[in-house]
DNA sequence: ATTAACTGCTTAATCGTTCAAGCGACGGGA
DNA sequence: TCCCGTCGCTTGAACGATTAAGCAGTTAAT
């Protein structure tokens, strides 16, 4: 098998090798026509042998179809959210694909270059069939762009605004009233800070919701506080920074993502409040930080490996039909146990392998 | 702008509606030829308006190019190296790759259906014009026949059996044998422990050989030991489960990643030993883990988002001439020092945002 | 005045694949 | 014997872009 260095092998090379027209060798190849078994046996001998793999640009030129979907991720979100993250994501969409052939292609959006952001390019240039969008901006019109333009896209997240699009998501609202209400109701805490994302997420905005459900329930709501933070871990130790904490302030803090938890965590360690003695602490996410910290962080495991793998899921038919009618599905969240809530800590179990 | 839900525009609309063919369009638009002003300015007005995006499918078969790089990971390393390493090496080619619109497509390489591994499909399709590997095990013959079929790759890592193929890295034995100095030299271990990474791997070789030049340099290779490991954090754990630690035993650890260091980390904790007064630990990699744990991990920085950067500036002139002659980039390594080796804890820097 | 050179476009070929339509040859039915 | 159907392939067009070659028309040079 294999070719020299120069000369690509093409349909042609093999059906001079066999002795009849390259449309033949198409046929036999894709099985989709009346070619004798004869013929289709030596076609593909003489395919592996010539290490014959058809050009995708023909290909895609031909069906208008490239095979591959992309993961987008916008500019505005590369730091907010972790790396693990979109790691997760990346795994969840690639094993969809790889099981129908398809490639997955990641933009990152970087500069909004001739009016055309870079994945409104890559959509209509049709270098991908489809694409998979993670955590955007409420109100980002680039997404109603593409979708209105008739592309297959289907979002990560709640998209509230959006009801015309197809999305895979949790339910922050209610997540975040089960971490606060386990702060409440377990381990009796009666003064808790929330430190919200950025309000420009409706991640942010549900799991700011879910908290201050969970306190009005229990009447808790004037003891309570919430400020705005940014997801990042210097947004979680500045929330905490000169607040009264401890027995007489908040004796529980709800992180809306685990990265300002850890912030948080070491303003608490800094100012020698312990956790959880002191402070309760919960966070958000689970993507592998909350179970390396100490005291590990009791969270809301995000399934988003499932979340991505889901979504490539729902948008592989959509590339057929991208007029579909839309659906919405919401993940399973479940609420991981660890020391800084106040739970015991199980015996050390290793996760990683 | 934007056309509606159904057909592309193509060149042949441009072209239309300007009353002139689709070569001079062409033309215009690439500026490559004698097109008058006027037309051009007429072209780009009507290419705007009517939202013309040149088609990526028709543009790579004419072209014999499309414009896509690869970024490519066996499989048999997609547990080994985590998951931060890879993204460093995403944002570092994508952002290289962005500069010169160029796209990322990322694949994971699962089954070796039909003979063919799914890397070698997508570099012979021209699905990419070049790929960037990482990590693969010595003398995987995937690398070689895609080197020797004449297509562009750049390897990230140590590949001495492989002296025709470009790669960009760090010098593995140097900063071994620095960060194992560090405890012999400064903080004055007489008796070290190695866990290696997976020896079918030039790197986990190339840092066993630093480890052992240093502790042969200073006479202590008979007080020393080298434990084979997989870089994972249960091996680290595993690897110094039942040994004699501490006073009577071994008082420094090298891991040769951090995964590891933290998995001995949990094994030293559970056994009551302190860490650095009892058993001094240092990893390596500094991809994120080492930061957070408790103590931090003493360990040494591998430039990964800057290797992936310079991998794709020097995959990208081979793409032009793949029979250029091949280049070795070393980066530089620094040594982060913090509590596990018993270096005195800096105030806390917060190293994310 | 004649030729040469340049300008600004058009024509046509090409990249490699797919697929509808067509076309001999052969077999079966009337 | 004639006709029709089927088989197994070939022909040719198409996907959308690029580019070499060509060709009127104008300008410059001799």
């Amino acid at each position: 098998m294999a070719q020299g260095v120069q000369g690509r092998v093409t349909l042609k090379d093999v059906a001079a090798r066999v002795g009849i027209s390259p449309a033949a060798v198409s046929m036999a190849l894709s099985g989709r026509s009346r070619i004798s078994a004869a013929t289709v046996e030596q076609v593909k001998a003489a395919a592996a042998e010539l290490g014959y793999v058809p050009s995708s640009a023909a290909k895609a030129l031909r069906n208008q179809r490239s095979g591959v979907i992309a993961v987008i991720v916008p500019n505005s979100t590369q730091h907010v959210f972790g790396h693990s993250y979109f790691m997760q994501v990346l795994t969840g969409v690639s094993s969809a694909a790889n099981e129908r052939d398809l490639q997955v292609l990641v933009s990152t959006s970087a500069s909004e270059a001739s009016g055309l952001t870079a994945y409104e390019r890559v959509m209509r240039s049709r270098t991908a069939d489809g694409a998979i969008v993670t955590s955007s901006a409420i109100g980002d019109p680039n997404i109603e762009r593409l979708t209105a333009g008739g592309l297959a896209v289907v979002l990560i997240g709640n998209y509230p605004e959006l009801p015309g699009t197809t999305s895979v998501g949790i339910d922050d609202v209610a997540a975040s009233r089960m971490v606060t209400e386990h702060l409440i109701e377990v381990h009796g805490k009666r003064s808790l800070l929330h430190v919200t994302g950025p309000l420009d997420h409706q991640t942010a905005v549900d799991r700011r919701e879910g908290f201050l459900d969970a306190v009005r329930a229990h009447g808790l709501l004037a003891a309570s506080d919430v400020v705005e933070g940014d997801f990042s871990e210097r947004a979680g130790y500045d929330a905490l920074d000169g607040r009264r904490l401890g027995a007489d302030g908040f004796d529980g803090v709800v992180f809306a993502n685990d990265d300002m938890a850890f912030g948080g965590l070491q303003l608490l360690r800094r100012t020698g409040l312990s956790v959880p003695g002191d402070v309760a602490v919960v966070g958000f996410d689970d993507f592998g930080l909350s179970r390396i910290t100490d005291p590990g962080i009791t969270t809301v495991h995000v399934p988003a490996e499932q979340m991505a793998r889901l979504a490539a899921e729902r948008l592989i038919p959509r590339i057929e039909d991208p007029t579909a009618a839309p659906t919405r599905d919401d993940l399973e969240v479940s609420l991981v146990l660890r020391e800084s809530c106040g739970c015991a800590r199980e015996d050390v179990v290793l996760l990683r392998n």
